[in-house]
DNA sequence: ATTTGTATTTGACAAATGTTAAACAGCATG
DNA sequence: CATGCTGTTTAACATTTGTCAAATACAAAT
């Protein structure tokens, strides 16, 4: 181990700075090139070679004010990206999320409300670790049955409370119960009360931005009904229409309100691609939000396109 | 420029974080593969990438006992080496002394002088900057007819200043002048004075260790005499024989003497390699040195050979 | 001494990366 | 509008690196 360790080290050293090729380490070192190979693979998964990137944050400030002008919104982060590809557009996205939300809570005692969808598991993703024990993290609705890891809401909070080093509260009940019988059972228990109270007292809540989509997604397992029809997006299971009224689809269920959104102390949306357009235009109108991180090439949509 | 790095960033992002091959960037991104390459060299340069080797300082604390005791030497650092290779074991010997000197000067205020040779060279290359504007760096002898970058002493004192960010004294006047009244002139001079001054306070002196090959080198420049016979090596230019008897070779010489380096706070020597053996142990013996660095091959030689 | 399991080397091949030269595009300048 | 300048792409090729399977070496256990 020690030896191993010894060997990986000097063979780091002459690779990446005496440039020497796998070859001639081999030779130098009395080992198969394939040996050398896997020391320098090794190297990185013990962490005796380091490779970092060093973010220049590359913020577009123009689009920034553009947006907090036309939306009335008080923050936008525009991130600056050099191509429109939607995958990358995303993942600089949710890397500057991920800085700007470290800089907010990494000294902090501050109670985190995640949200769900795949721009958030991203977001969790690429988080870097740190450790703040007095932050606490929570969901912002119940669960559902969906399989997908990026709609548990519980497993992304306990993840997102893992990165951050920060207790996780719970959601030990459904977004949605069977029945309004229910549904009163729930809200009496000690961990809907938790949470109720959590969902009062929001610093930060974290948020995506769902498109037309998740109205079918939610439609296969909760049910239609005419107001789904106007719905053109959501935050965090409020559903809202193109001039950003919310219209509550579903009744009786266990997550924080609108109006608890709207009392958070800041309430952050990460969103990107171009299928999202008209959803963010949407969220923005509601009011809830009062900071959008996106990228160049959606900010540009938002503000250009017409809707 | 700013979008260049941009550029940068993402490529090193998707290549060493997302794992994605050159090729597959050069399609996200739009570009060729090899505009791709470019850019990550370029990352490298622009030190948007940085990568770091961790040193996990494998030290042979046995052998540096054993030396202590054997030699009647204050202090052994033995560097623990996985093969035998010479290139590679001078290598780590010189960074573990750079680690070593480094921890002893970082903050300090220290006068430092520096001596010459090949190895001393090298443990000035491989040490990384600081900035200690509070030390002094000066050489410790004059100046010969040498080519050899690393014979030159004002110019490694003036190296070694450079990656410590600190001041350097310059010897600006010969190792050997021509002659006797030469000698006196120089002597007389300011620039002598100072550095005999700082010759006669030494903090820290970092010293090589020569064998019998620089017997030659300095006979070929200055002559030889019978005193050359008994010599098997050098320490900073004072010769001496296998017992560690110091026998001075020539005179009206203007260079730190002997006694300079005995009264010096620490005395260092970094040498290391199979022809240096017998040197290193004659050098020991002198009792001029009170630190020792090395490495464990070498260790082993100086402990087992017979001389 | 034999067996067994683990790690390394060898050799062959595939994939990725580096390098070069010629062709081409974009752009400022005269 | 032509002219050079700069940087990129294309295409071909060399080098380096990754990967796999079989052979070998070596150490621990029986």
């Amino acid at each position: 181990m020690e030896f191993q360790k010894k060997q990986m080290q000097e063979a780091a050293l002459l690779y990446y700075e005496k440039k020497h090729t796998q070859h001639e380490i081999a030779q130098i070192m009395n080992l198969s090139r394939q040996t050398v190979s896997k020391l320098l693979n090794d190297a990185i998964k013990e962490n005796i070679v380091e490779i970092k990137i060093n973010n220049p944050e590359i913020t577009c400030k123009d689009f920034e004010q553009a947006i907090c002008d036309k939306f009335n919104v008080k923050n936008a982060v525009v991130c600056g990206v050099s191509t429109d590809d939607e995958s990358l557009c995303r993942l600089m996205t949710v890397k500057r999320a991920a800085a700007y939300i470290k800089s907010l809570i990494e000294n902090g005692n501050k109670k985190i409300a995640i949200s769900w969808g795949r721009t958030i598991q991203a977001f969790i993703n690429e988080f870097d670790s740190i450790n703040t024990p007095d932050n606490v993290v929570f969901p912002l609705f119940g669960a559902t049955d969906q399989e997908q890891a990026y709609f548990l809401s519980n497993e992304l909070a306990r993840s997102f409370a893992d990165k951050i080093g920060a207790k996780v509260k719970y959601a030990w009940f459904p977004y949605k119960p069977d029945n309004i019988d229910d549904c009163k059972l729930f809200k009496k228990t000690s961990y809907y009360k938790k949470l109720y109270d959590l969902w009062n007292d929001i610093d930060i809540a974290v948020v995506g931005i769902g498109n037309s989509e998740i109205i079918q997604v939610f439609g296969k397992i909760f049910g239609y009904n005419e107001k789904c029809m106007s719905a053109i997006g959501d935050i965090s299971a409020h559903f809202f229409d193109g001039n950003g009224k919310v219209v509550e689809v579903y009744e009786n269920t266990l997550c924080a309100s609108k109006d608890n959104l709207k009392n958070a102390k800041q309430t952050i949306a990460i969103a990107c691609g171009e299928n999202k357009t008209e959803a963010i235009i949407g969220a923005l109108r509601t009011q809830i939000i009062d900071t959008l991180i996106t990228d160049e090439y959606t900010a540009k949509r938002l503000l250009y396109n017409n809707f």
